[in-house]
DNA sequence: ATCTCTCATGTAATTTTATAACATCTCACG
DNA sequence: CGTGAGATGTTATAAAATTACATGAGAGAT
């Protein structure tokens, strides 16, 4: 159980490997990454934090890359969909991934403060909710985990104020 | 761990004690259960389905109840704020709560063919979510637990078609 | 070389979900 | 009676997401 986002950490590499492993992956696996996909991708790296999908249309508008919402919805399905990035479904928004390429069943940690998102990797069949599953017969496919509170920043902001 | 929402019970019945537990909860606690936001929840419980704003405020139009989004999604904060019903995010719909009055970290169990929806209860600080929480010096306050896949009849259904 | 099929993009319009803002009402409490 | 908090009515608008259809670009077959 590993969870990156609260701590600090050399972003502008981060970015970059980020996105030499997503695009590797893509040759792979005979995906096109193209040049919305990989701007759309760098967006959501520059910040750990979720962005709601008409924040990056403003982006990419300024940027000449597309004025449209299918446009930036059209490459967060593909971000989604192949596992590159994630929806906050809570927020409406999306998030890059931190752990590209890994099978994935993500939990989130939003900070209703700072607004940061943290990721950490779980087995879904585990714990509690697979537990629950078992019980009732259900069969997961999917699983939604996200959960609100303070980051450990924040906490500390908030005791001073006590 | 318990977990209504897939199992075949009295219905009827069933929705009675919820409004009247609801209803003692409201006296109790001095807040207004109100005609539409009893109404609505009535509503919820005709299904254990999760059912849009719009969904419930067209019942209320047809019913003279309220025509305007703000009716809906006024009885629905009340109803989601007091614990009486939940919101699930991955639907943008709403659900009836099984266990009202419970202190409550409700966990979704969502059937992608048939819509049902069905709740369990967990404990939000133990398990996986609550350690990767403990890791990150994350301070949890609230939960979104969804999982997508099938349940028990659909399960059925499906594996008759292979 | 060109056909054609698939996948990606451009764009307009619309649908779905949710909230803001403000007027009005009701009823317990002083 | 006032008056103030909480509930409702109504208009308008914002925010999030999708539909539908036209266009383009590249891989592989003929």
């Amino acid at each position: 159980m590993e969870s990156i986002g609260f701590e600090a950490h050399d972003h502008t590499s981060c970015i970059v490997s980020c996105i030499d492993a997503v695009d590797s992956q893509c040759k792979a696996q005979g995906l096109q990454f193209t040049p919305v996909r990989k701007r759309v991708l760098e967006i959501l790296l520059q910040e750990h934090r979720a962005l709601g999908a008409y924040e990056i249309l403003d982006r990419l508008r300024e940027e000449g890359l597309g004025s449209q919402p299918p446009v930036a919805y059209r490459a967060l399905d593909f971000l989604v969909t192949n596992g590159f990035a994630h929806k906050i479904e809570r927020l409406n928004a999306f998030i890059a991934c931190t752990h590209p390429g890994e099978d994935h069943a993500p939990v989130f940690m939003i900070c209703r403060l700072c607004k940061s998102v943290a990721e950490a990797q779980t087995i879904p069949t585990k714990g509690q909710l697979g537990q629950a599953a078992r019980d009732a017969g259900f069969q997961i496919e999917r699983t939604v985990v996200e959960a609100e509170g303070l980051c450990p920043k924040c906490q500390k902001a908030a005791d001073k104020c006590i």
